[in-house]
DNA sequence: TGTACATCAGTGAACGCGCGTTCACTGATGTAC
DNA sequence: TGTACATCAGTGAACGCGCGTTCACTGATGTAC
């Protein structure tokens, strides 16, 4: 195959980092590897460095475009929900903490899949500050849905962005359907406050994209 | 260097999984190679499957160890308080939730370090089985620790535990130290409950090695 | 609009590297008598 | 207690593999006139 035209080329750039926001999620974002994301577009590897200058390139790129669309998701949900709605805030947690959310996360939150990985990372790496701004973005959106504050706590974003990571994390590894669900069920009925429990809802939430 | 007694072969063994158990959970479980980790040993690879059926075995014997160390300083603080001691359950959470354990992953809790690699690790491997049943460990050693029931909450210590863990982690991976630090005291005022805020005390506590 | 040519997107082979695992070998340890 | 020998813990070289990255090459695209 000899040379592309630019709009195709432009087209195969985005095809891998979009695969690869989603390989990220799916496999965590050293898991993912040069031939397999070109593969996503149909090319091989040879030519990735026309697209991109690394591999931690591709990787901050695609983790960058993961908390974008999920932030871009949230703000859907609070526009739907109109602001300052708790509706919305309780749309968005049940979606967070369902079965079809945990089962799914190339589809998902990047924070809970990218976590360990940009912990991992060297200070200032893209990776990391990438994750960073991206755990921002998610913590404000958080704070537009949120009731106008809690007493007694630093940040209730940061501390319900930090329950629905640990827990989405948490039921994945678990080996076990019935400590999976409990996981989910216990965050669940945490962050619904006072309120009467909520089971998981036999119909599954509609998932954010 | 020929044939070692049993008493120094036994001593080995050890050594290794004790050191492949802080080295998982400063780098990550699959971030650790054999011949590393039987260099802390002093020995070189070659000698690796005298003691071990396969890395995925070392990793997992490794993983379980972290694990009973950490449930048995549960343990530890609670006989230090008392049982059913609202102060063991105060002070094990500052603990956790300290710059301290988030700056010294090796010495701290493996359920925060190798969630990721638990959930990426396919159903029934011994890595997997072996983080469920630590989970378990931890949440047990919670609920020793749990107030008398709470209401509408499935499982406290189920919350707790994944507030904790997705707390630690995501301070970990936060490239900036006030966002880092912000983390921690949410969560601390979150499960403070309805009392005053706790500030991050001056002098850190003590780890719980 | 047509022609000549430089550009460059993609290919596929190659590189150096580190990995998990295997294996022939060494010689002190442990055991049988 | 002493001797003969089998055992086996550890060594270091080797294996096949897949990785990230580089590079010579191809030929349609894009551009200058």
């Amino acid at each position: 195959m000899p040379r592309m035209s630019r709009a195709v080329t432009e087209q195969h750039r985005r095809q891998v980092i979009e695969s690869t926001s989603r390989l990220i999620r799916e496999k965590g974002a050293d898991r993912v590897t040069v031939p397999e994301a070109m593969a996503t577009a149909g090319l091989t590897h040879g030519g990735f460095y026309r697209h991109f200058a690394s591999k931690d390139d591709l990787l901050a790129q695609a983790l960058a475009a993961a908390f974008t669309e999920r932030r871009a998701a949230m703000d859907r949900i609070t526009e739907e929900h109109g602001s300052a709605d708790a509706s919305a805030r309780t749309a968005f947690l049940a979606m967070y903490l369902s079965e079809l959310h945990r089962d799914h996360p190339a589809d998902g939150c990047p924070a809970a899949a990218v976590a360990a990985d940009a912990a991992h990372a060297e200070p200032g790496t893209p990776l990391r500050t990438t994750f960073t701004a991206g755990l921002r973005q998610l913590a404000d959106g958080l704070r537009q849905m949120d009731e106008p504050a809690r007493d007694g706590d630093a940040d209730a974003a940061l501390a319900d962005l930090a329950l629905l990571v640990g827990t989405v994390l948490l039921s994945r590894a678990s080996d076990d359907e019935d400590l999976s669900r409990a996981f989910l069920a216990a965050a669940r009925d945490r962050l619904a406050g006072r309120a009467a429990p909520s089971p998981e809802p036999a119909t599954a939430p509609a998932p954010l994209t």
